[in-house]
DNA sequence: CTCATTGCAAACGATTTGCATACCG
DNA sequence: CGGTATGCAAATCGTTTGCAATGAG
């Protein structure tokens, strides 16, 4: 039922689409924006600020913070990553190129999220749009709830936090 | 093909459920958090804390924002209330009643926004919970497209409007 | 009296920014 | 060289928390 989803990651159009973006804004080019845009956009899965830094540190041992910050900023203005916050506080990028059709479940205590895909679910939006004469382009279908630990974990653990 | 749909506010039934899960937590009553809760499940859009907080304050002048926050933050964990992140950095909450059937067709080009409601995607969203381990509290499916009137216009007439 | 609630100020965590330095063309 | 990119530390902003005072049962 649940689909492992494979992307057409055509990173050279992204990177020159960027090249482009960056000429209107007077960027010079810089090796290390560049080593993160082309890591960022081999990604198929969203990924957090923290998360992108530590993996970036383990191959540009001096990057700092700030330019993760500012790169995917430029990312997002030139329409390669998309920002959403599934959780509070904590922002998570995603390429352009998964943009489509993927589903999420995300627990409402923890955060956790987990991406699925159905095609059911997207069999019947087809048929909805065809009864209101609609042409879909993209969806999105979020599911909020708690997750399996959370639900063990029980009361206890977030009655402290009052 | 608008529907409008129409939602039951029924803020004694949720006052009830708020009471029960005070007494699991051992809360004591308090004059200005019930008055919060009351205010809030009147509401029938989403709100962020500061605008929260500064209707409330016309009501009762001494308030402080902890306050607010820790209320909120009760109503959501009854399940009363649930937490968006919209925009970047700053968090809403909606009462459960307008959560419920929040499924929408929405057109790309004139904006029309077509609210429907199907038990099978539902069902679905069901399996999926139930083979993830995952509890349902609610869920958001947003499709977007082009809806039968601007298919017809072609594309002259919603070019103009960019 | 015994706890829970509240306001305030301080702490926090994610993100942004000012500035001096490093880098690119 | 002139201007952009970077790292660092400090600033910011929404949110949370410690604590002393207040309120409820």
């Amino acid at each position: 039922m649940i689909m492992k989803m494979k992307f057409k990651i055509n990173k050279k159009d992204d990177l020159k689409l960027f090249d482009k973006f960056a000429r209107k804004l007077n960027l010079k080019s810089s090796r290390k924006r560049d080593f993160i845009i082309d890591y960022f956009l081999t990604l198929n899965k969203h990924i957090s600020i923290e998360e992108l830094y530590n993996q970036i540190k383990t191959k540009i041992p001096g990057i700092g913070y700030s330019t993760i910050y500012r790169t995917l900023r430029l990312l997002v203005l030139c329409g390669l990553a998309t920002a959403r916050q599934f959780e509070k506080g904590i922002t998570r990028y995603e390429p352009v190129h998964i943009k489509k059709h993927h589903d999420h479940f995300i627990c409402t205590r923890c955060g956790q999220i987990i991406e699925f895909h159905n095609r059911t679910i997207e069999k019947i939006q087809n048929n909805l749009a065809h009864k209101y004469h609609f042409l879909i382009q993209n969806h999105k279908l979020e599911i909020y709830g708690i997750c399996q630990k959370c639900k063990k974990k029980g009361r206890r653990q977030w009655r402290a936090s009052i």
